[in-house]
DNA sequence: CGGGGGATTGCAACTCGTTGCATAGGTCGG
DNA sequence: CCGACCTATGCAACGAGTTGCAATCCCCCG
């Protein structure tokens, strides 16, 4: 039950309406909590009848009114909350892993080419985030508090990918 | 949806009762595939109705009686399509994640304690994995197939957590 | 022999996320 | 000015996962 919170996050960064955050959202915390429009607007709704937000119907010239929405105090107060609550760690969720563990029970050689697919996907991703972290953060050294927490996110990705990448070419190496 | 098909490849492994199975899973390929009891036992009995398992009621001493669970010839079909099947990966989902790139709308120090109580059971889990590694296989290179692929994925599971434990300790230094 | 407690299976209600579609305003090319 | 297409917001239905509880059956302890 986290997406209202990350919300939160996204909309004290920078005010936005639904569609502008959605796509903030998809190059940002995204990365690490996907969320489609239809999730956002709704919880957007819900945020918006509990009070954490309050929204303004901004005109736009050539193009449709949009929604903006900027946090209420109570939002401050419920997101500043919720940063300080223990989480739970999720378990890591991968199909690919499945597909791995039970390579036996079906074509191998299928399973390799599904493996194969998945790596070049990670690789793309790592490239992704390598030019992200190449371009937002060249020095990383230098950064305020805020933009410190934004760049040890996305090394996060880095990280993450590059296991990802080791795993997936030691399988096919064992495999090979 | 492939909760089913972790079950078929579990009972593939060998076939169980539903608690059985529970128990077992969540020590293997639940690692990587959560899953609840009533969750597993609905799945079973919507895979018996479409055929995919077969059950038999077995009596036992001393205990109620159980349903073992078996894979059918058109589970085994099944299952074999769709480890044919390309994986769409899933992108990582961490609520920790957003939380570090928020701390600054909180109180950072709260945010911190919650960073290392979560890297505190990343290390058990990454000590746990360890330990069934050298348990299970002290020899990686004798294994069969079946087991080189369950090796396999335990070593994505250390990959996995040694990655957590280096991210929060970079994460944390950073903010030191 | 009666009650606590574990094993085993399961129901019901809820939340969360996904998918497909709907609506409405606006631009721009032909 | 008509139709294709973009922006912006949203509804409805479904499927997957979570949580809390219920119903058995059986053992064992007092």
């Amino acid at each position: 039950m986290a997406l209202e919170h990350a919300l939160l996050v996204a909309l004290r960064e920078q005010p936005a309406s639904g569609l502008e955050l959605t796509r903030r959202f998809s190059r940002s915390i995204g990365y690490f909590w996907p969320a489609t429009h239809q999730q956002i607007y709704r919880v957007l709704g819900r945020m918006e009848s509990d009070g954490w937000v309050r929204a303004t119907t901004v005109e736009q010239t050539g193009r449709p009114d949009k929604k903006v929405y900027e946090v209420s105090a109570a939002g401050e107060r419920a997101l500043a909350e919720w940063l300080a609550t223990p989480t739970t760690p999720h378990p890591l969720r991968s199909e690919l892993a499945v597909k791995m563990r039970g390579a036996s029970f079906g074509d191998r050689a299928a399973v390799l080419e599904v493996v194969r697919a998945d790596l070049a996907e990670h690789r793309a991703r790592l490239a992704h985030y390598e030019q992200l972290t190449a371009r937002d953060y060249p020095d990383p050294t230098t950064l305020s508090d805020l933009e410190l927490d934004q760049y040890l996110v996305l090394r996060g990705g880095v990280l993450t990918e590059q296991t990802w990448v080791t795993w997936l070419t030691e399988y096919l190496e064992a495999h090979a």
